[in-house]
RNA sequence: GUGAGUGUAGCUCAAUGGUAGAGUAUCGGACUGUGGAUCCGAUCGCUGCGGGUUCAAAUCCCGUCACUCACCCCA
């Protein structure tokens, strides 16, 4: 028994769920490029005040949930809680706003939340994701979350349900969040600590609050849709309307906010009803301000983040497509050599080959090809070698035959 | 940060407060040019850790840590 753990939130991925990865990673990788999104790598660790000021410095996952230190020269740097505010700053960096076409983005990899781990949640988790930059069109939000929800369905994940709101811009908003705040000061003694907290720092979450008083007291709550803008309304529309162009079915959910300030006008959220209380698996919308924010032009964008481990929940066991392993068998040390250079030019042509160097003998080689699920085991001992040829088994009908060496390429590929 | 449940062999799990066990896996043998099946044998444990109660603790009590789930938060 091991004595160093893996760190509390953290843990291995190792066949045969790695499996489930490497197919998951796979078909990112596939259906993003079909509407032109390009990878994108940036670093794990980033100045600390890119996500103060990105995600916003009032939010929970900047204020709990950040991984922040010093290095040794006392800059103070963050594992990346996400990776959009990562993806802009790069933008912005590396001018990709004036060098790269079309301005749209894919990544994926690990994120870090300083969280209590439970299903679903993780310290360190995975995350795809995209954004669109440049682009403030309703039609993008709408493709956007078209390619979110139909790479969810194309995985064959059941149980989905994507729930939309807008939740304004800077010039909406703010008169709304007063609206809000007056009639919740109102009922203030009513609710618990939590909710009164909300008021003045977030209010916006107070709609989340589950306690059967809290949630009776909001539900009369002037909503946001209400105390939109005209150019927030406009677009929130057409949004709707491309969305059932695409026949992408959705509910509206006027209490939807997200977690990190940068969001304006769309948001969206897909959950599941087969996970636990960790239920969203992506989440994202359009964020205007964000890359003006952080330095660069004022510029659009939109885009959403995914949980993999709870996409990775869903997956089905990996339908793999059966790899052929080969076994050489040898039996004796005094042929090992001619073993090594047949496996060499078997790897050569592609074949996945094993080669036991611990067995003593012909019996405890062919229980090794056994465990290692080998499809053919081929011989090449004493008979074999004298005769220039290789004796290749079936393992699963248990067929033999001793065939000439040079012969081998050809029946194996006859074979596979 | 709050709460609940669970910690026994590599894995899955037993064991009224009274000698820590089974299945499986691993290794060896039956079987020195042939695997899976069967049979025989072997290895494997500070019962998460630290205290306490008791003649006696895997078992009861306290603490602690880990895992799991929920609150919260979010993807």
């Amino acid at each position: 028994m091991s004595e160093i753990k893996a760190a509390k939130g953290t843990r291995d991925i190792f066949p045969p769920e790695i499996q489930k990865w490497q197919f998951l990673e796979n078909a990112i990788h596939d259906y993003y490029k079909k509407f032109l999104y390009q990878e994108i790598r940036t670093p794990i660790f980033e100045h600390s005040e890119l996500f103060s000021r990105g995600i916003g410095s009032e939010t929970e996952v900047v204020q709990k949930e950040m991984y922040t230190f010093s290095d040794k020269s006392d800059r103070s740097l963050t594992l990346r809680p996400e990776n959009t505010a990562s993806v802009v700053r790069a933008a912005i960096e590396n001018n990709l706003f004036e060098t790269v076409a079309p301005l749209r983005f894919y990544y994926i990899g690990p994120m870090f939340r300083y969280d209590k781990p439970q299903k679903g949640r993780y310290r360190q988790f995975h995350q795809f994701g995209i954004e669109v930059f440049a682009d403030d069109s309703p039609q993008v939000d709408a493709e956007v979350i078209f390619a979110a929800v139909d790479f969810l369905n194309k995985l064959r994940i059941a149980d989905i349900r994507l729930e939309l709101n807008s939740v304004g811009c800077p010039r909406c908003r703010p008169l709304y969040l007063e609206v809000l705040r007056k009639a919740a000061r109102a009922e203030g003694g009513r609710l618990c600590a939590d909710f009164r907290r909300k008021i003045e720092g977030n209010p916006l979450r107070i709609f989340d609050c589950k306690l059967p008083e809290c949630a009776e007291t909001t539900r009369d709550f002037p909503l946001l849709d209400g105390h939109l803008c005209a150019e927030c309304r406009d677009h929130f529309a057409a949004v709707r309307e491309t969305l059932s162009w695409m026949n992408v079915p959705f509910q509206l959910n006027p209490r939807l906010v997200r977690g990190l300030d940068y969001y304006t006008k769309t948001a969206f959220e897909v959950t599941s009803g087969q996970l636990g209380a960790q239920n969203a698996l992506l989440g994202g919308g359009r964020y205007n301000n964000l890359i003006k924010e952080l330095g660069g032009p004022d510029m659009a964008g939109i885009g959403f983040a995914a949980g993999m481990e709870r996409i990775i929940l869903h997956l089905e066991n990996p339908a793999l497509p059966k790899i052929k392993n080969l076994f050489v068998a040898y039996g004796e040390q005094k042929w090992l050599a001619h073993a090594i250079q047949l496996a060499e030019v078997l790897r050569a042509e592609g074949y996945p080959v094993y080669l036991d160097f611990q067995g003593k003998n012909l019996k405890k080689q062919f229980k090794k090809a056994d465990k290692i699920a080998a499809a053919f085991t081929l011989i090449l001992a004493e008979d074999e070698i004298a005769s220039k040829s290789v004796s290749i088994k079936n393992m699963a009908s248990q067929e033999q035959k001793k065939i000439p060496l040079k012969d081998l390429n050809e029946r194996l590929k006859k074979n596979y």
